[in-house]
RNA sequence: GUCUCCAUCGUCUAGUGGUUAGGACAUCGGGUUUUCAUCCCGACAACGGGGGUUCAAUUCCCCCUGGAGAUGCCA
């Protein structure tokens, strides 16, 4: 039989790196297993689900390259994909369960839910949770709360005695005591709409899914799922259960770690690449010596043995990294568009650049590549060239160790010399900057930093002659000028 | 509280009943270099604790501890 997996985010929020995660990992096994991964919109929350998150995941997805064999957009032979189009399906479904006395009708109160939950909490009482009231109601009874008109919800009937086991191909078998397991959850809530429970286990029966592949976060209701299908008189399919990604605290990854939307990664200016490769080494790993993986190779190489079982904790610092090292893989002019937009966003350019804009920008980037961690790091590289530079305060113009008038001198030299840019090899220019430093006794740095400074405004910048160059000669000598004027007036 | 899962350097991980416990990021040194970055070289750094099983446990079993997750008409 053929391996189909789904991915079945709700969209309730921004597509995040757990989420994506768990994607991949289907993605990867269906491609490995020559299977079909299945996209499903699993918007039963009427209250959370919006627009925008559903945008969001089709937008991610396709950033990422992550393509979807059946689901909404594409279609299928199993649709819809979309749970709020299969209302009724699920009504049926829960009705059926009702008929069988497998689940039954509750008209409990929200409010009386609330206070039921409260009390159990300040009591510190063994029960928690459903306190089953409406389980055992006798015809009478129920009939009478139907005159009231009292909205209903449908709810499990949790066996009170026994276990419950599923097996996961990860952790082995997980046995539960029923009693342990939600005392009768809702399946079908008062707005007709179905709980995840209900839904996800009718759709993966129905969509004829072999292998779930979810968060550990839902090995707690594995037992449950099973009850579900142990109720419906189906065969469930295999579980997975992926290790959960953590923030550097080893909390659950949420927003309070910083950016966890994969559209933040992506404004940011980190490459699909990149955080396709890394996030797919978190909890997943091929010999523990090779690193580098396309999307390609992945879905070539991925598989389930090499899940790892313990969390993982999501590190910034070495998707930066890798995202560095796909962005230098780059070739300068892939590199050139893909910086243009931030430097447009910024106000550097113009929206539609111009020839001579296209140009000083092509010409800056194999100056910059090697130095960017995201493409987002352009802008306060590219500043100097771009904008007005404040003027720079005596301090930063002057090198450890050297004065002012030392200072003041070094500039009033090297203006001559940067004259003579682009009429003479910079090897040339080189050598008589570093001619300055022998004179005066000096460190080479210390005739090198001060026009950075000048000219950049910063102690960090690009290869000065190449700056120059970019900047353009008037410019460079008018803030050269303007620095050695400052100096002056200290000195005077 | 109860239930479930997990446990190798700071982080991601490889690994085996007998290994100098390997790699990568980060960190720290050094080299290249006009700064930064890149690149190269090097260093630091781990089997949570206690019991077993065994000639031998990081590896197999049990307990403890620690961490996480679940306990909703959210997924």
């Amino acid at each position: 039989m053929s391996v189909r997996v789904r991915y079945a985010p709700s969209p309730t929020g921004m597509q995040h790196i757990g989420g994506v995660r768990t994607a991949l990992f289907n993605y990867f096994f269906a491609r490995a297993q020559k299977g079909s991964f299945i996209l499903r919109v699993e918007d039963t929350d009427q209250e959370r689900s919006t627009p925008e998150a559903l945008q969001d995941l089709y937008d991610t997805l396709e950033w990422l390259g992550v393509e979807w064999d059946e689901g909404p957009l594409v279609g299928g032979d199993y649709g819809p994909y979309v749970q709020s189009q299969r209302f009724e399906l699920y009504k049926e479904y829960a009705e059926k369960l009702v008929a069988d006395g497998k689940a039954y009708r509750c008209y409990c109160t929200s409010e009386r839910l609330d206070a039921l939950r409260e009390k159990q909490t300040l009591e510190k009482s063994k029960q928690q949770g459903y306190d089953r009231h409406c389980r055992n109601l006798d015809e009478a009874e129920r009939s009478a709360l139907e005159q009231q008109g009292l909205a209903s919800v449908i709810r499990l009937k949790v066996p009170l005695e026994g276990k419950t086991t599923f097996h996961d191909v990860l952790m082995g078998d997980i046995t539960r005591r029923n009693t342990d397991v939600n005392p009768d959850p809702v399946l079908l809530k008062s707005d007709g709409f179905p709980t995840y429970h209900l839904a996800n286990v009718i759709d993966d029966h129905l969509m004829g899914i072999t292998h779930i592949m979810r968060a550990q976060e839902w090995i707690p209701s594995g037992p449950l799922h099973i009850l579900l299908y142990e109720a419906f008189g189906w065969e469930p399919p295999m579980y997975c259960h992926l290790p959960m990604v953590m923030g550097k605290d080893g909390q659950k990854l949420s927003k309070r770690h910083g950016s966890t939307s994969v559209r933040d990664f992506k404004a940011k200016g980190y490459l699909p690449e990149a955080l396709i490769n890394y996030v797919s080494m978190v909890g997943w790993s091929y010999d523990g010596e090779r690193e580098f993986f396309t999307k390609d190779e992945l879905c070539e190489v991925f598989s389930l043995e090499k899940i790892n079982k313990a969390p993982g904790v999501f590190d910034y610092k070495k998707l930066e990294w890798y995202n560095g090292m796909y962005i230098r893989q780059k070739s300068d002019g892939q590199l050139t568009d893909m910086l243009i937009p931030y430097l447009v966003d910024a106000g550097f350019v113009s929206g539609n650049p111009s020839e001579s804009e296209t140009a000083k920008i092509a010409a800056l980037v194999p100056i910059i590549k090697e130095r960017l961690k995201v493409l987002g790091d352009v802008v306060d590289m590219a500043r100097f060239l771009f904008a007005e530079i404040e003027a720079p305060a005596v301090e930063d113009l002057l090198p450890k160790k050297q004065d002012i008038p030392t200072t003041l001198e070094v500039l009033v030299r090297v203006l001559p010399i940067l004259r003579k840019l682009g009429s003479v090899g910079d090897e040339v220019l080189e050598q008589e900057l570093a001619d300055i430093a022998t004179l005066l006794d000096i460190k080479v740095n210390g005739v090198f930093m001060p026009i950075r400074v000048a000219i950049t405004g910063s102690t960090v910048s690009p290869p000065l002659l190449d700056s120059i160059r970019l900047l353009g000669m008037d410019t460079a000598v008018a803030r050269l000028e303007r620095a050695i004027t400052i100096l002056k007036n200290e000195v005077a």
